[in-house]
DNA sequence: GAAATCTATGCGTACGTTTGCGCAAATAGT
DNA sequence: ACTATTTGCGCAAACGTACGCATAGATTTC
């Protein structure tokens, strides 16, 4: 403790200091800070602060004063102190499993627009696909004061535990695309099961009778309930759900020529194929075209994701389109209202975008254009 | 000036109040400070500041405890603070016209990539190749205490002012692809010259002759300067330029349609297009399917970019790899050289990536494979 | 046995803002 | 002319962290 004595002291000597430097003109390379402003118009920090801020308690003639000098002095506003002072950083943190290819990008792009419409920057991390690298992202984050964090989960991604900090912080989480079934949280996510079921069913209307599948990893979700839309449609049609037509893979673009190779094997080929990737959809076509099989005349396709080459291929490829940017802005505006919620009230909330069927060449059967 | 008792009259009640209330645990919902830890563990908060940070000077026993009941109390350090003192945030600017397509896509994988190597958070955003858009976010950028920006110019950006600010105050400023010439600055950038070139160059080898160009707009460098590689390969092998076989558009997939179609129409057709953008060699492909003539049999082709789909056409296209990965890398790279930098010889650095030709089905004369 | 050197810690302040409270002076109400 | 009310501004306390400087005790040095 202190003595009375020291305390007086210090605060002498504080006062002197200050007196004999009196203009201590920021040294600290140019950055005017609002003190400096304060001090060169001869008014208090708070002033200027409100002046810059264009508070009501300002008499007009500060304010202009004020703005005046600021232009000059080109001052720049400190994020970081302000967000350190109001608790709040207008930080958006946004975790991506990786940022290449037409999903993830335009997903990116529609966070980003609305997101600095809302007077917030977005963070970008990538996981990699890699549960570690997300949890380090996710700390990441925190740190960096984030107000809210956007995510669509690695596909290793299992557990959760990582993502009860931010709960527990109240830090609202919102996932897209990626997410984790029975989980009570807030996401975006398109009706995956409504994409398969539409493919399928548009095929089935155009007369095509044996129908292939080529899906991805059933343990992800999105895979998974496209390749139920598909039997949905099936049975809606009272047609046979056959294992054989079901190539499972990872729908890499040398996927779809395998699983093409297997199906143009059976004994009874299918007349059409339903994959839930474009990639192995172009796959699938170079191979058939090796073939010599014509699309969609003796077999036609469809596939999902309406990847940018999708129309640039011989023939168009029908596809599933997800809205990938409505899903950006989706999941923005999903943040910003859990944000002005009554924090206690924190009821997680679920957005279903409805995917769109584009039907293209590869799929309209000739002489029965719907 | 306040009077000498009113000094210690507050004096007296700072010490009164935090005597009374002693542990004022921090109410501020659920986030643990740095001080929060140092009350429950009864040191100072230079003690567990320095114990976090692992600094030589505490003891084993000390930061063993520290770290345990930062652990349990899920203490997040607060980047903004911790910037606001160091005067470093860890924040690294990135501005591109916009997030879609390829290029950019790419470019920003690969600074998010190699920044959050470098421990730092990357910053996006999109100026909508608006110049009013570019001048804003260069604000939010400076505002939000970034250490350095990396910029890729909107097409509308003919003059340099509202990068005066960044370069007063210090703060690395690189540039990658689209550039403003003759202005002293960081740039990445790769050599559109030496594309234009090899592409063309490639052509000429396999016994084409008639080269036709598809360029775009000339007052955007890159495309001037991979007209320029053009002429260059022709002018060497002394080939003459003919203006009837250049086409100038905005390179979309369209004008590649309506590019072809002129040139069809020529008394001379050309037997050879060099596009500076693969799109619009897409565009040039189907029309000349439509005409049933053959690629690289009758035309062939050769685009610019590398776009996902150059693999997936039939033919697989010919086209130039721009690096877009690498161009984020080196972006960032130069950037860090920058800031270490002793900031008073700031001598603008240039690094020049060469593109690399990408030789697939489209420009390969049959019978002829090098 | 005193002086020098470590070792481990505490104190105070600064970083740039924002904001509640207080207080004068100017204006309005009676 | 004498209280109320407004208007315009200043004071100082935060926000969470880092770091220079001081210091108490332990250990070594001569």
């Amino acid at each position: 403790m202190r003595t009375f004595a020291q305390i007086v002291a210090h605060y002498l000597r504080k006062q002197l200091c200050s007196h004999v430097l009196l203009t201590p003109t920021n040294l600290s390379r140019n950055k005017a800070s609002i003190s400096d402003l304060a001090r060169q118009l001869g008014v208090s920090v708070s002033t200027v602060s409100r002046a810059l801020s264009d508070k009501a308690s300002i008499s007009d003639a500060t304010k202009k004063k004020v703005w005046k000098l600021a232009k000059e002095l080109h001052y720049q506003p400190n994020h970081l102190a302000a967000g350190l002072r109001k608790g709040r950083s207008n930080l958006l943190g946004v975790m991506v499993p990786h940022i290449d290819g037409h999903f993830f990008t335009m997903v990116v792009k529609g966070i980003e627009t609305v997101a600095s419409k809302a007077g917030f920057n977005v963070m970008i991390c990538q996981s990699n696909e890699d549960v570690a690298h997300e949890r380090k992202n996710i700390e990441t984050l925190l740190s960096a004061q984030v107000e809210g964090i956007l995510v669509s989960l690695a596909r290793t991604t299992r557990d959760f535990k990582h993502f009860e900090k931010v709960r527990k912080q109240e830090i609202p989480l919102v996932f897209f695309d990626r997410v984790l079934d029975g989980l009570d949280v807030s996401a975006v996510v398109i009706d995956d099961r409504e994409g398969g079921y539409q493919a399928t069913k548009h095929l089935i209307q155009q007369g095509y009778r044996r129908i292939a599948h080529f899906g991805g990893p059933q343990y992800l979700n999105i895979y998974k309930h496209r390749r139920q839309g598909y039997i949905d449609a099936l049975l809606e049609a009272g047609l046979p759900v056959e294992e054989e037509l079901v190539f499972y893979c990872d729908m890499t673009q040398e996927d779809g020529v395998r699983g093409m190779q297997q199906m143009l094997a059976l004994r009874q080929r299918p007349d059409a194929v339903f994959s839930s990737s474009d990639f192995s959809v172009v796959g699938a076509l170079q191979e058939l075209k090796r073939h010599h099989l014509r699309v969609p005349t003796d077999i036609a396709l469809v596939g999902f994701s309406n990847e940018t080459f999708t129309s640039l291929t011989e023939p168009m490829l029908t596809s599933v389109d997800q809205r990938c940017e409505q899903m950006g802005q989706s999941a923005v505006r999903l943040f910003l209202e859990m944000r002005d919620e009554t924090s206690s009230a924190f009821s997680p909330r679920r957005v279903v975008l409805q995917p769109d069927l584009l039907i293209r060449e590869s799929s309209q059967r000739p002489g029965r254009r719907q």
